[in-house]
RNA sequence: GGGCCGCUAGCUCAGCUGGUAGAGCAACAGACUCUUAAUCUGUGGGUCAAAGGUUCGAUCCCUUUGCGGCUCACCA
């Protein structure tokens, strides 16, 4: 193991080597992620935890206690309502508030951020990621911050400074380094008047025009703005690592600004690392979060096994920008997968440099590293499994029964994948690709037509399971000839009386997927 | 305006700590009287955006330029 680590090139264990390098040996290490969950946390969103769960494990694969922590930004600013959620008239209401404190319109938590939070949190460990959640706004609102809080303001000046680093324009002399909800109104629309030096600090409530003292200690209105707030907390963490979007990781950023801030609390920048951001390719059309319709992941694992999911973090440097794709594409990235495993199971011969580099990937993608299977999945093509389905109209265990010599190992894997090729099918999946069987309504077919049928039929009943594929297809071109037809009308015919429609899969092993008795039950009724 | 990323075969990209380039698809040739981005065999194809520099040696490192994209400078 450790012989594998050492020689790895992949990002998440270079990554592990440069933390361990830059923070020295520790006794823990903690790595950290976050956002704010103003909304439904989208796949992009995903990207950041993902990768550091994969450092994580590669941190602990090297022997390292870690330390994976996830901070809820529950208690930032309500500043627009999404379009994806129900009773916007109603949410209007609460813009400015902390969005802890916004009501969940769609009944599935005590409130806003909650239900958001809750989405996530639940379906993270179906793809392995299991860390450990901190809430900020009850921390801000149980005064655990408080004494960062009078730091910040003591420091106000050197803060400010640092913050005018990169703005155009520079923070005024009235500036506070702590935002206040009012505890009037619950909005953010306050004005910092002045501080006692100690815990009491003097705001006016815009809207009101009304003053009020309160004890940042015990008066739960206080939070420190996000450029404030997120070297705090890693000095509060004792975070070594912790990556950002490319928002936060450029000149002027809030990581720049950060690690500045971060020197007036006594600590020093986590090592850090950029992620670009994901993006979704054939998903009808609407994608933009603006328009409300975002793609988070629960769409995606309707449609990708949780390791293929993984494998499309795990495969791609965080730096670069990809796609997830609901197209065609997600044929090639099946097939993507079943070789890094075939080549993990030595099924494909390959240099020692790419079997190295599969190996990881594969191992990085699994779910759980303590289980990665000790056999490769069923061989089969992803697009012949899909047309399997469609066969069976989706019954897996009809499908299931037409590979008898898959293992209860295989046939799990397939069953999952079978749900997410059904999905597909349903949903995105191109009309070309999809097809089902006539069951009632038959072709209108001409007596010329019929008796093709019956003949195709005759050579279905003698031949189809004896005959190899190509043997087979004779018998298909000679149908066409002893009945004076065109091959490719013949085609269109046999289509049309199988499926409704002028083309399907190839034939000859269209028919032999459908077998026998399945053809015949159709053909017979012309 | 600052910064970052990209520019490699017709297309999408891989190539990572410097040793004169790879994959898939497309193309072309051949199998198959055959369809939905169908199957098999084979072939061709690149001044690695451009120009300098460092080096025995550069797609890779440095500088400059061009083109494309993103991002910060308001909030988070």
């Amino acid at each position: 193991m450790s012989e594998i680590q050492n020689q790895s090139t992949h990002w998440a264990d270079i990554t592990a080597d440069k933390i361990i390098r830059e923070k020295g040996e520790k006794s823990l290490y903690t790595c950290a992620s976050g956002i704010t969950p103003s909304g439904t946390v989208h796949i992009g969103n995903f990207r950041e935890i993902i990768t550091v769960e994969l450092v994580v494990r590669a941190l602990r694969e090297k022997g390292k206690n870690v330390r994976f922590i996830y901070s809820w930004d529950d208690y930032d600013v309500f500043r627009k309502v999404p379009k994806n959620m129900p009773e916007q008239e109603k949410l209007e209401g609460y813009l400015r508030f902390p969005i802890t404190l916004v009501p969940d319109t769609t009944g599935r938590a005590e409130n806003y951020a909650r239900a958001n939070e809750k989405a996530v949190e639940d379906i993270l460990p179906a793809v392995g990621v299991h860390p450990e959640y901190l809430y900020q706004a009850a921390r801000y609102r149980a005064g655990y911050y408080a004494e960062d809080i009078r730091h910040a303001l003591e420091h106000r000046d050197e803060i400010r400074a640092i913050l005018n680093e990169y703005r155009t324009e520079p923070l005024p002399e009235s500036w506070w380094p702590v935002a206040v909800f009012s505890s009037f109104t619950n909005k953010d629309t306050t004005t910092v008047l002045s501080w006692d030096g100690e815990y009491g600090l003097t705001y006016r409530d815009d809207e009101l025009d009304k003053t009020e003292t309160i004890d940042i200690r015990t008066t739960p209105n206080t939070k420190l703005p996000w450029r404030i707030d997120w070297p705090m907390r890693w000095v509060k963490e004792g975070v070594d690592f912790e990556p950002g979007g490319k928002d936060h990781l450029t000149e002027g950023g809030s990581y720049d600004t950060s690690k500045n801030v971060v020197k007036v609390f006594g600590g020093e920048a986590p090592v850090t690392m950029r992620y670009d951001f994901v993006q979704i390719k054939g998903h009808g059309g609407k994608i933009s979060s603006s328009s409300g319709d975002v793609v988070d992941l629960y769409d995606v694992l309707e449609v990708y096994p949780p390791e293929i999911v993984r494998y499309l973090f795990v495969g791609t440097r965080p730096s670069a920008e990809f796609a997830i794709s609901f197209d065609l594409d997600v044929l090639k990235i099946y097939e993507d997968y079943d070789n890094t495993e075939r080549i993990y199971f030595g099924l494909i011969q390959t240099n020692d440099k790419k079997r190295e580099k599969e190996r990881r990937i594969y191992e990085l993608s699994q779910v759980d590293d303590r289980k990665i299977p000790s056999e490769p999945g069923y061989q089969i093509p992803f697009r012949h499994l899909c047309n399997y389905l469609q066969i069976y109209s989706g019954d897996m265990e009809k499908v299931l029964s037409r590979l008898p010599d898959a293992t209860e190992s295989q046939k799990e894997r397939l069953r999952v994948r079978m749900k997410c090729a059904w999905t597909w099918l349903e949903k995105y999946a191109p009309e070309d690709f999809c097809f089902s069987l006539r069951s009632d309504e038959l072709y209108d077919a001409t007596v010329e037509e019929r008796k093709a049928l019956h003949e195709l039929a005759d050579f279905v009943d003698q031949y189809l399971e004896t005959k190899s594929e190509k043997e087979f297809s004779e018998y298909i071109y000679q149908t066409a000839k002893d009945n004076g037809m065109e091959n490719a009308d013949f085609f269109r015919l046999v289509y049309q009386a199988l499926i409704g429609k002028d083309k399907g899969p190839k034939l000859a092993s269209f028919l032999a997927a459908c077998g026998r008795e399945k053809v015949l039950e159709i053909l017979r009724r012309y």
